[in-house]
RNA sequence: CGGGGCGUAGCGCAGCCUGGUAGCGCACCUGCUUUGGGAGCAGGGUGUCGGAGGUUCAAAUCCUCUCGCCCCGACCA
């Protein structure tokens, strides 16, 4: 194609809204524009890269046995009040009323429309086992959109469901739908890492999450040093300590600690460690206000909290909560004299002795407190979050942690939607059962930008060949009659080939071309001057190495065929 | 939802404090020259200063409200 007639509109300056690479870098490359937070367009050398994507996914889908649906974007919250995310999706769920003032929502994932559609169409265990995607626009009325395409508010997904007619099958389908988001991820050239993850709002027995390994990542991981254990920090377990307290109980003394509320005031005022000390995190559930001690160097785990609680609302209980709850404003609350409300306390915890905790009076704290004996915690458990250098949930090793881009996301279901909606089927005993569902998402357009995130230096892109929006950048350095036929028998002789190109006619100067050409990441430049012609050569320079080759023109075709099927053969 | 910030030409920004002619760079249009890493000269301003209301002789500037966007926080005890 010729960028005189395609709209890429590149941005010689970072734009302000901008902050991390792949956000910079698509708008800079004229790949997507801004319609409201988190709602983008995709321009053309956008769209062919969204569209690299899919194909790719289209490909390892149906290989792995699935088959391609399209269901509708908008669907009726009967269906979402089924199983009850009508009212738990929470204000995420982007929701609409037609004229006649029946609700409707936009649908943020597809369990419910898809199982609707099974359970009217499958009747038998003769027509299982079953996987369907799509790929699909949907909504996520998010908190706080951001990255670009990395969190939107409306984004391309490709979303599938499985079911089989019993567990056994669907631990198959599940394991051909995590092969395939492997294959899917190393021909988008990512260097990723699954880990066991969160079901969060979906639900279900169990997953993974393909995580893109890139410094800007959202999501935290620990991964063992020696075994394969590797899990997203809001799952990674925590085993309690071995070792239990030895030292002799002191007496507990309540001492003033004015105007000391952090964890470091506290600890720098009483000349102690956050190792010998306590938080007490108020958390408000819905019907129930709870205490969560943890040691002062530790992070509660609000998901492993939700789970112990059996909740998906939890937040941090406010100043006048507290308040109210210990008496004392935010800084000094504690465990001890904490009446009608339930001590839940993390593993760590009960090792401890003689550690500091607040006075639930404003200006105090107690030290020497131990548990027991100064107050009673109704539970131990895992309740804090895994960090570098604790042992290895797997035995082996310790933990250490790394930043993920969450691309790809494989759920176990289980019988959560099949049960709730009524999707049966007769086994070959005539018995009613239950379909036992998988499903399985990934972000096309998150993937574009890890890429970005993974792939780029600092004049732009560097894409990966499969996913490139082109394979090869034709730059005519000048408007000679010499250069412009080369350019053009050139073009004509590579797209007959079926190789995908950008013709950079534009009356722009060498600099403009080579740096738009470099921000937009096209893999291969074949540079077509006047001097260069004249010694019977045009140059083929590869983006990501810099390498230069010089051959005649009747040679190009040649050396980037070899090139693209290097870098496109599919092991 | 809380905190902070921003909204002025297509983009990046200055001007606002201390009210009085709306500016700079890039981009864009015309002409000439130029053409291997973001050209030079000459000419051209393309703007409801996010919106509404108010104060004032006079508002981009001060006040109130509102909308949008960005960042941080929601790990704090």
């Amino acid at each position: 194609m010729r960028t005189s007639q395609l709209l890429i509109p590149t941005l010689r300056e970072d734009p302000g809204e901008a902050e991390t690479v792949s956000h910079r870098l698509m708008l800079r490359a004229g790949m997507i524009r801004k319609v409201a937070a988190g709602v983008y367009t995709y321009l053309p050398v956008g769209l062919r890269v969204i569209r690299k994507v899919e194909n790719i996914i289209r490909e390892e889908m149906n290989r792995a046995g699935a088959q391609e649906l399209l269901m509708p974007i908008a669907s009726p919250a009967e269906l979402w009040r089924e199983t009850g995310r009508w009212d738990f999706y929470g204000k995420e769920l982007f929701r609409l009323k037609d004229r006649h003032e029946r609700d409707f929502c936009l649908g943020p994932t597809h369990e419910e429309v898809i199982t609707d559609l099974i359970r009217r169409e499958v009747r038998s265990y003769r027509q299982l086992p079953l996987n369907c995607y799509q790929i699909q626009t949907k909504f996520r009325d998010e908190i706080r959109p951001r990255f670009g395409l990395m969190r939107g508010r409306e984004f391309i997904m490709k979303d599938a469901y499985s079911f089989d007619k019993d567990e056994e099958d669907a631990k198959l389908s599940y394991q051909k739908m995590y092969d395939a988001y492997t294959r899917i991820f190393t021909r988008c050239g990512l260097t990723f890492r699954a880990v066991e993850a969160d079901t969060g709002i979906i639900g279900g027995t169990s997953s993974h999450e393909f995580m893109v390994l890139a410094e800007t990542g959202e999501e935290t991981i620990v991964y063992s040093d020696e075994g394969s254990y590797a899990a997203n920090v809001e799952r990674a377990e925590v085993r309690p300590p071995t070792d239990t307290p030895t030292e002799a109980p002191q007496p507990l003394r309540k001492v003033p600690t004015p105007d000391a509320r952090t964890v470091e005031e506290v600890t720098a005022l009483l000349k102690t460690t956050p190792q010998r000390l306590v938080k007490t995190l108020l958390y408000k559930a819905p019907h129930e206000t709870v205490a969560v001690l943890v040691r002062g160097d530790h992070e509660a785990n609000e998901v492993k909290l939700k789970k112990l609680l059996g909740v998906t609302e939890l937040e941090l209980a406010g100043p006048e909560t507290v308040a109210a709850i210990t008496g004392a404003p935010v800084g000094f609350a504690g465990p001890i004299g904490l009446r009608q409300t339930r001590i839940l306390a993390d593993h760590a915890v009960k090792a401890m002795r003689n550690f500091v905790v607040g006075g639930n009076e404003g200006g105090t704290h107690y030290v020497d407190a131990n548990w027991d004996r100064d107050f009673q915690v109704a539970q131990f458990a895992d309740l804090r979050n895994a960090r570098a250098g604790d042992p290895s949930p797997c035995g082996g090793g310790r933990l250490r942690v790394a930043r993920g881009i969450e691309v790809g996301h494989v759920f176990m279901l289980g019988t959560k939607y099949s049960k709730a909606m009524g999707a049966t089927f007769l086994d070959p005993q005539g018995q009613e059962r239950l379909a036992v569902m998988g499903c399985y998402g990934i972000g096309v357009g998150r993937t574009g930008a890890a890429a970005i995130e993974q792939h780029h230096d600092a004049k732009g892109i560097i894409w990966p060949v499969p996913i490139a929006p082109f394979h090869v950048h034709l730059l005519p350095l000048s408007q000679s009659a010499q250069v412009s036929e080369a350019a053009g028998l050139l073009y004509e002789l590579l797209i007959r080939s079926g190789v995908e190109v950008l013709w950079d006619d534009r009356n722009e100067r060498a600099g403009v071309k080579f740096n738009d050409a470099d921000l937009i990441g096209v893999p291969f430049q074949v540079v077509i001057g006047d001097k260069g012609l004249a010694q019977g050569i045009v140059e083929l320079k590869q983006r990501r190495t810099g390498e230069v080759t010089r051959l005649p023109p009747d040679k190009l075709l040649e050396q980037v065929k070899a090139l693209l099927l290097q870098h496109l053969t599919v092991s």
